[in-house]
DNA sequence: AAGGCGGGGCG
DNA sequence: CGCCCAGCCTT
């Protein structure tokens, strides 16, 4: 209780204002919420902007195609959050007549909602003492209780939940876990946390015992995996190009892309005309391949590295329907695609 | 229990 | 260059 005391009186001094606190609104706090998993305040908030411009309402988001929600959501990353945002909005709407659950229980049932959101929402819009355990909350426990369990093993995940269950303020589970999240981004940061000025710094463990740098545990990084696009860059005389949408498991669902020939090494041009992918998609006549990048595109996501050439195809006719490269501005597309199309003068 | 899923910022 | 960010879902 008096952890939690103190930790709400530095809330008070220090927090930010954010556009998401200044509401009670479940569709907002929700919003909020699902767009800053694993994701900066400041990567985050011109996203929740444009989206709570675009769809005031829950009825507004439902309304909306997926691949309308994927071009707003385009650059964010994790684009399962914006498809599973659409479907959940589609089902508080229709069939909830757009209350969102009040409970944590229902809201876990939300496609996209686990144990951290639901909590989130539940506490902040409807008072629930349900304790959020982020990043942040592993992070400020670890250190303060001195707490060496790895976060992201079974016995973690128990260990801290439980702890911070126990930590809460009842009476106001909202400042309570928001204080406890924004303690952790502003001043128990993961590199040279603000310890001088601590308000917990007396009794925080790993500082007392020069243990900050250790904690909290995490293990094993994953490994990264190496991949090789060559995305065909038709170009017909009308000025049309092609793309197709990802679709099934992998990375970027649902997004646009140019017609992708994916190799297990870098290759080049002799090699790329006889890839059986390439002979699918291109006419066996009457094309030109020209590459386009010398040095293939580095494109960094946190499990994969994918190494691209783009290999700009001129043909009279596209081999099936294209669309114009005026047009392209529409389609949701990964940054790698995207960061092509602004460098190239089509 | 482990792996997949983005992109960006920071030291 | 590695780490981490208001995590969730699938296998």
């Amino acid at each position: 209780m008096l952890f939690s005391k103190n930790l709400i009186r530095w809330y008070i001094e220090n927090k930010r204002d954010l556009p998401w606190r200044r509401t009670n609104d479940p569709y907002k706090v929700w919003l909020s919420e699902i767009m800053l998993q694993q994701t900066r305040v400041a990567q985050g908030m011109p996203y929740y902007l444009k989206f709570i411009n675009a769809f005031p309402t829950v009825f507004d988001l439902a309304r909306a195609s997926e691949e309308e929600v994927l071009k707003l959501w385009q650059g964010l990353g994790y684009y399962s959050r914006a498809r599973n945002l659409q479907k959940a909005a589609k089902y508080v709407a229709e069939e909830l007549d757009g209350n969102f659950p009040n409970t944590y229980k229902g809201l876990l049932s939300l496609k996209g909602v686990g144990d951290y959101t639901a909590s989130a929402v539940a506490s902040i819009c409807f008072k629930e003492p349900v304790a959020v355990v982020d990043g942040n909350v592993f992070r400020v426990l670890s250190r303060v209780f001195g707490i060496a369990t790895p976060i992201n093993s079974t016995e973690g995940k128990k260990q801290f939940g439980e702890l911070a269950q126990k930590l809460i303020d009842k009476k106001n589970p909202s400042d309570h876990n928001q204080a406890l999240m924004e303690f952790g981004a502003l001043q128990c940061t993961p590199q040279k946390p603000d310890c001088l000025s601590c308000p917990f710094s007396s009794g925080c463990i790993a500082f007392n015992q020069n243990r900050i740098a250790e904690l909290p545990v995490k293990l094993k990084k994953q490994k990264i995996k190496k991949r090789h696009f060559n995305y065909l860059v038709f170009l017909s005389d009308d000025g049309e190009t092609l793309v197709q949408q990802r679709r099934g498991k992998g990375i970027w669902e649902g997004l646009y892309e140019f017609p992708l020939v994916e190799t297990t090494a870098e290759i080049g041009q002799a090699d790329l005309v006889e890839e059986e992918a390439y002979r699918e998609y291109a006419q066996q006549s009457s094309e030109e391949v020209v590459l386009f990048n010398e040095t293939p595109v580095v494109h960094k996501l946190s499990h994969q590295h994918i190494h691209t050439k783009f290999w700009i195809v001129n043909c009279e006719n596209l081999p099936s329907e294209g669309v114009s490269v005026k047009e392209l501005n529409k389609y949701p597309v990964p940054v790698l695609i995207e960061n092509f199309i602004d460098t190239f003068d089509f």
